[in-house]
DNA sequence: ATCCATATG
DNA sequence: TAAACATATGGAT
């Protein structure tokens, strides 16, 4: 559903009075006067001040970072985001399909009395959507009608026929089958596909196989005509309409949709000679094919439908949304184009970030794509680490590209128990691969009627094996049949999980952000030492041919990986994304600069550390990168700010050793952060707590995206949280203010250590970003010229491929401080039975 | 194991 | 008159 906007928040929206309708201070007005007053209301500024208390908690613990804090972070962030950038996939084109207001569309599709009137479908207590015509009166979804009634008297309030709705769904999603047999049904009228294979497949289809004919046999449709008349089909009013007024979000991005569908240059209209039937035909790329689909669906069901076409999931749902109603758009496969895309992108936009996420992150000025990206090392000590890892894919324009395949329904119990069994032997090779047991086994049941339900059961001991597993699982699958009897359970998917695993006790291995590490410090080298030691178990390589030992997640990668390219293959693209360390914005330049061409080399090279600038010998691009980490962070404790620092950076490197442990010498509390401990703590640490196997098709994976835990929100500085709706204000959008503070007080002297020149400044994020650049030019340019193959395509380091192969991503948790819970909240009960959510790490993996 | 907060349609 | 509901997720206790 284009579900824009919700609860009516005060002081939002914004609105385009068209010549009817309301603008923005009458509905605000409207809404204000109907509400105060009542229990929700009530409710609603109670929450509101909640959301207030973490943000200043929040402020307090943002301003007792320290620059040092900060460069620390910084370093670690951009260790992370350069392998996410490495793993950046731009190979699979995934649409977004949303059909237009659907339930308001089919009401007027099936009632022509409705059809110039503002409608809604819903009750007086509630709205589930609007059409177009009534959202200029600022009616809207999840809005109650009494509501919407006064903001629009004439209002025509509609019952829900979810029948018909489920019918008419089914026909579309007929359509969307033949592109993608395995999309992902999000509701009744979104779905997700991957057309990557279509697309493949359609560049040697002849003409006739793209040819399409055009409907007139329903004369009423007049938008049908409209679409032979090479004219596009607008909707009658819809198209016309000024733009949705979204409360609550939605900076303008004023884009008008073109006339979309039959976009006539496009595609080649014909009209039989024989006038017996005109027909189109559609090319052969993306843009074409979701043509070729909205057109389809529209002939079928005289309903619009809007797409969004990206390499990404997260991005084809943004992009669904931009040319709505009635239109598509793309971003073309290329880092740049995703970039640009991102670049002024409003991070609400995003899937995942809710109400609470944006006024937190606005909190830290933070409104777009691009402020999420240049903030990453902040974020990443005010929150959690799955929460900043989400943080970071978004300002990256990240996503899944990864669905599940629906499999035919699967009815028989027999072969329910076999499929059964043969995940938990999966789930078993898994786990011991990544040596680990559990405690909890969870199936994951979906019907053929896309309903899913999970089961769980835990045991007194750790299980591994597949016996064990199963063992468990079959019970919990023999439930589910017993309670469907004599009904046959007629499934579409079906998943094993496993988690609470036994070294989640282990505080090492529990989930931490990095201050909560800052303030505990003082980790003696023995701890470090065992960390170490952990991670280089688990960065052993394991060549990505030997697929039989592949690591779960790159197995799944490359299951799911629908066209013929090797998941971690290096290509061009990815090439140039090595630099990460600046915004988005800035590093186009950078960008196209880096092309470095080099073709894929064996992995070990000679390489010269940028900061010390000794020759490494033959190492690979991981012992580098820890050498680097090592480097840096020796000049990091030099560089301390209570003294002038003028660190000799040849010198800092002591010897030639490259990547192994800090020196005795270094004696400063934070060596235990050195980077390449703590990046793979954070990494590591986080996902890991449930291995899954499902099978079947489809995962729900609904959303990607942020988490976030407020576990080390502190406290506040900011000024005043409660006005949430002007734009950023001075002091949102700059520098955190605790940080200016702190920096103006001082002036350093720095010796960047990679050019080794002098650099005055007052502001070390300013030194950092210096040696940023300096580094990453010199990298650039040493891996250029030796010819190496940036992507460190033999890396299976969790890290990164943990967080991509769960193809779902959380969202925003949350955290922070308890708060007294009104005495009522009712339905939480509900909703919690079937679920396994005591894991503290996920790491999904799926086949058939 | 249970509860809470966030997010989505 | 009147502000839903189901579901999924992370996280705290």
């Amino acid at each position: 559903m284009d579900n824009d906007g919700l609860l009516l928040r005060m002081g939002l929206n914004d609105n385009k009075a068209g010549m009817e309708g309301l603008d923005k201070e009458k509905i605000n007005k409207i809404i204000m006067e109907a509400s105060k007053g009542s229990r929700f209301y009530e409710n609603e500024l109670k929450k509101e001040k909640q959301v207030n208390q973490r943000i200043e908690n929040m402020m307090q613990q943002k301003s007792q970072i320290t620059t040092k804090q900060l460069w620390k972070a910084q370093l670690q962030v951009d260790k992370f985001a350069m392998e996410l950038e490495q793993s950046r996939d731009l190979h699979c084109t995934i649409i977004h399909i949303d059909m237009d207001a659907f339930y308001a569309a089919v009401e007027m599709r099936d009632n022509p009395e409705l059809r110039d009137k503002p409608i809604a479908v819903g009750s007086m207590r509630m709205l589930a959507t609007s059409n177009y015509h009534a959202r200029r009166f600022g009616v809207r979804a999840a809005m109650p009608g009494f509501i919407a009634k006064r903001l629009c008297p004439q209002l025509t309030i509609v019952a829900p026929n979810f029948d018909k709705y489920r019918k008419i769904s089914k026909e579309v999603r007929e359509i969307l089958a033949d592109y993608d047999p395995n999309f992902m049904a999000m509701s009744l009228d979104e779905a997700y596909l991957n057309i990557t294979k279509h697309l493949e497949e359609r560049q040697n289809w002849p003409e006739d196989k793209r040819r399409h004919f055009i409907k007139t046999e329903n004369p009423s449709e007049n938008d049908k005509t409209e679409a032979v008349g090479s004219r596009a089909p607008e909707l009658n009013e819809d198209t016309l309409s000024v733009s949705p007024l979204l409360f609550e979000d939605s900076p303008p991005q004023l884009k008008k949709p073109e006339p979309e569908i039959p976009s006539q240059e496009h595609f080649e209209e014909q009209r039989d000679p024989q006038g017996l039937q005109n027909s189109v035909i559609f090319g052969t790329s993306a843009e074409e094919v979701v043509k070729e689909i909205r057109f389809r669906i529209k002939q079928k069901t005289s309903l619009t439908a809007s797409a969004g076409i990206a390499p990404n999931t997260v991005l084809a749902k943004v992009c669904s949304d931009k040319n709505k109603p009635n239109g598509q758009y793309q971003i073309p496969p290329t880092r740049q184009a995703v970039m640009d895309f991102i670049k002024d992108l409003p991070i609400r936009k995003v899937p995942g970030i809710g109400k609470v996420t944006e006024k937190m992150l606005k909190a830290l000025g933070i409104i777009t794509c691009s402020d999420l990206y240049q903030k990453r090392a902040l974020l990443s000590l005010l929150f959690s680490e799955t929460s900043w890892h989400s943080f970071l894919h978004i300002s990256l324009g990240l996503g899944s590209t990864q669905m599940e395949r629906t499999f035919t329904e699967i009815s028989k119990a027999e072969e329910l128990y076999s499929l059964c069994q043969e995940l938990c032997s999966d789930l078993a090779q898994d786990l011991q691969r990544e040596g680990l047991k559990g405690k909890t086994v969870t199936i994951k049941l979906k019907n053929v009627n896309f309903e899913v339900k999970t089961r769980a059961s835990t045991v007194a001991a750790v299980v591994s094996t597949a016996e064990e597993i199963f063992a468990i699982a079959k019970e919990l699958l023999k439930a589910e049949i017993d309670a469907d009897y004599p009904q046959p359970l007629r499934l579409r998917l079906m998943g094993v999980r496993i988690s609470g695993f036994a070294n989640e006790e282990d505080p090492k291995n529990r989930q931490r952000s990095i201050i909560s590490f800052l303030k505990a410090g003082g980790h003696s080298l023995d701890t470090i030492g065992s960390v170490l030691e952990k991670n280089d178990r688990d960065r052993v390589v394991k060549p990505p041919e030997a697929s039989h030992k592949e690591s779960f997640f790159t197995k799944k990668r490359s299951e799911m990986s629908w066209n013929h390219q090797v998941i971690f293959k290096c290509e061009p693209e990815a090439k140039q994304d090595f630099q990460v360390s600046q915004p988005p914005s800035l590093s186009k330049e950078e960008m196209n600069e880096n092309l470095a061409t080099s073709e894929n080399v064996d992995e070990c090279q000679v390489f010269t550390c940028p900061i010390c600038f000794m020759e490494q010998g033959k190492i690979c691009l991981e012992a580098l990168n820890r050498h680097v980490d090592e480097c840096l962070s020796r000049t990091l404790i030099d560089c301390d700010p209570k003294m002038v620092a003028v660190p000799q950076s040849q010198s800092l490197c002591s010897e030639v050793n490259p990547d192994l442990k800090p020196q005795k010498t270094i004696e400063s509390p934070l060596v235990d952060f050195v980077p390449s401990v703590s990046v793979d703590v954070l990494s590591k640490g986080h996902h890991t707590a449930a291995l899954s196997t499902e099978a079947g098709n489809e995962k729900n994976q609904k959303q990607y995206s942020s988490l976030w835990n407020n576990s080390c929100l502190d406290e506040y500085f900011y000024q005043n949280p409660s006005h949430e709706n002007e734009g950023s204000d001075a002091t949102s959008s700059g520098e955190p203010k605790a940080l200016q503070t702190n920096l103006s007080q001082d002036k350093y002297t720095l010796v960047c250590p990679v050019c080794n020149l002098e650099q005055k400044t007052s502001d070390l994020m300013l030194f950092n970003g210096h040696v940023d650049i300096c580094l990453n030019k010199g990298l650039i340019k040493e891996l250029r010229e030796d010819n190496v193959n940036l992507v460190m395509n033999c890396s299976t380091e969790s890290s990164k491929n943990t967080t991509e192969s769960s193809g779902k991503m959380q969202r925003p948790g949350n955290n922070m401080a308890k708060m007294k819970r009104p005495g009522l909240m009712t339905n939480n009960s509900t909703s919690k039975k079937t679920k396994p959510n005591n894991s503290k790490y996920t790491i999904d993996t799926f086949f058939k």
